[in-house]
DNA sequence: TTTCAAAAGTATACAGTGTAAACTCTTTGC
DNA sequence: GCAAAGAGTTTACACTGTATACTTTTGAAA
């Protein structure tokens, strides 16, 4: 039962922060919807913060999801390159999951969130490196530090998003187009 | 008296904000520094929103202000790697400003907020793609589109710059020379 | 099966938030 | 001197996170 209220209560908030963002999410209103009193939620969280927590990490989740495509592929240069457009698409697909997990600066005065969530970025640091190291593996490209690589790989497109979402680019087209072209462009550079 | 009454209102917004961040920046906390009743701040701006454009208003000058140096550089290349260098200078130095500016996504329901935002970023843009099209005149570059040379030279310091605050790189050393690093390595792709 | 402590859930209350409305005081143009 | 506009204040409302004290439910030991 404690269980079953306490997975709700994370439902509830994941329903309204996917329906309305941050704004939509207030401990009544996550209360509410679970149909429960406000201090119920209480019980099973510490705080808010600890409640947000698990949005990000169902964020981490749904994000480990989209790359499960590319593992299937053999070709290690391919499957890159498709990790890199499946970033973009669940920024393009999960934007608000995208915010909190990639776009706050973190500084939460609980070090045990701060820790996990740090695991999380480590661990989408580690996936993408052993891609890469697939790629020096077989030879396709330059000999790279791959951790070094993938953190290229990482920034080019996380600063690609970014600048997406800040309207630095025309419009969705023309992001499509420069976000492929400039991947292109970075395996060209370090292919042999 | 008016202009004056408004000035000392985003004078004490900054003041809070450079101090405490977002959290310490409350009508009431301005109003209070400022020596006002709460709904004073309210004759002088629309509401908080309004209030904070112009707490970000600054931070683009003060933006500004860091690439007075860059552009003293006679040497075209020398002068855009210097600015490159000043962008990360400012993220460091002023994380706050930072964020507000490069690191939200853009979803205020005031358009004429979002238009000035847009504007500020488009005038960095430029900017840079100015200096880039110096570099490529100088013929000290291999011949590129300049708007998305400066696009993807942008893209990489904001990713960059973010991983580190995100804490995807180890420590402050590591970022430094990562950095740098980075930097060099895109100049020796676009040399010639 | 009864008992009792722990867990789960609730109601109330407090201090904080943004801001609308109605008011007064001050300045300015005629 | 006076009316109108602008600046500033007080009060009030609806919201927020959450501490405290309470009641109810549940599960295991007697």
């Amino acid at each position: 039962m404690a269980k079953d209220t306490k997975s709700k209560i994370i439902k509830s908030t994941l329903t309204l922060y996917l329906q309305g963002g941050l704004e939509a999410v207030s401990m009544r209103k996550v209360a509410d919807h679970a149909g429960l009193s406000t201090m119920a939620a209480y019980r099973h969280f510490k705080n808010k913060d600890e409640l947000l927590n698990h949005v990000i990490m169902e964020g981490f989740r749904s994000f480990q999801s989209y790359f499960a495509k590319a593992k299937t592929i053999p070709d290690p240069i391919a499957s890159l390159k498709m990790c890199m457009h499946l970033y973009a698409e669940f920024a393009r697909e999960q934007p608000e999951f995208y915010e909190m997990m990639f776009m706050a600066r973190l500084r939460s005065d609980d070090a045990e969130l701060m820790h996990k969530h740090q695991q999380q970025i480590q661990m989408a640091l580690l996936f993408l490196t052993e891609r890469v190291k697939a790629c020096v593996k077989s030879g396709l490209i330059k000999k790279l530090e791959p951790k070094s690589c993938a953190l290229r790989l990482w920034s080019l497109c996380h600063g690609l998003v970014s600048l997406q979402f800040l309207g630095a680019l025309q419009d969705e087209n023309h992001f499509a187009s420069f976000y492929k072209n400039s991947i292109d462009v970075f395996f060209i550079e370090i292919g042999i």
